[in-house]
DNA sequence: ATCACGAGCAACCTCGCGGTTGCATTTCAC
DNA sequence: GTGAAATGCAACCGCGAGGTTGCTCGTGAT
C-alpha cells in the first residue's frame, strides 16, 4: 500500500513549499543558510540590499513553510535550516516524473493499438 | 571547473521555476500532465473550478518557466510536460543539501575548537 | 453552408505579496 | 546605569498575480 508515500507531500500540501522557494531574495536566504549553516537576522541581511523588516518576513515565510526554524540566543534569534522538507519536496519531484514516464508509456501503447 | 554543474539551475534561474510551481492551480495541471500524459486546455479545464482562461494563462506561465510546452493539433492545442525542467530543480536541491551538510560539518568542527 | 467547439485577445477587478518607515523592547557591553 | 545593538511590532503603499467576462477567430463536423 501508500503508492502515496506519507511523508511524500500530497498536492495541497506541496504548493506552499515551492511558493516559499519560489521568491530570489527568500531561496537566496535558503542557500546562504545551506552554505554558511545557522546565523543571524542581521547577518542575513548584510549580503541582501533589502531592508531587515523584509528579510524577517522572508524567514517567517520559510518558517511557515517549515523550510526553517529559529532559536532564540540572548539578543540574536538564529535561524537554520530544516533539510528535512527540502527531502519531501524532492520526493514529490520522484513522484511526478516516474507518473510522466508511465503516461508516456501508456500514450504510446495507446496509439499503437 | 563547473562546481556549479552547466544544467543545474544557479539561484537566479532556479525560483522562477519554484514559483511556477508554488501555485496550487498550476501544481495540479503539473500534477494531470504528469500522470494523463498530454493533453488540451478544455480537458485541464474540465477537472478544474476556474475558468478556461485561468488555466490558460497559468499554462502561459509554466511555458515561460520552461516546465510545459504546447503543440497546436487542428483547433486545440495540446500541452505537455517537460521534464528536464524538473531534474533541474531536483539538482539544484541536491546542491542545496550536500552543502547543508558540509556547513553543518565546519560549524561541528569549529564548535569543537 | 452552417453551426458548434476550442482557443486567443483584451479589458477589467481585487487582494495579497514584497517592500518600506517609525517606534518600542530586550539584552549585551562598558 | 547608560548607550548601542538585535529584534519585534504596526501601519502603510504600489503593483503584479490570479481571476473574471465578453468578444472574435479558426477549424471540424454535418
Amino acid at each position: 500500500m501508500a503508492t502515496k508515500r506519507s511523508a511524500a507531500a500530497n498536492l495541497a500540501d506541496a504548493a506552499p513549499v515551492f511558493a516559499a522557494l519560489g521568491d530570489p531574495t527568500r531561496l537566496r536566504i535558503v542557500a546562504q543558510l545551506s552554505s554558511q549553516g545557522p546565523q543571524s537576522i542581521v547577518r542575513l541581511t548584510e549580503t541582501t540590499d533589502v531592508s531587515r523588516q523584509a528579510i524577517t518576513k522572508h524567514l517567517y515565510v520559510l518558517e511557515e513553510a517549515r523550510l526553517a526554524r529559529s532559536v532564540r540566543n540572548g539578543r540574536e534569534s538564529i535561524w537554520e535550516l530544516q533539510p528535512e522538507r527540502l527531502a519531501d519536496v524532492q520526493r514529490y519531484l520522484d513522484d511526478i516524473s516516474s507518473q510522466w514516464d508511465g503516461a508516456l508509456e501508456r500514450l504510446r501503447a495507446l496509439v499503437e493499438k
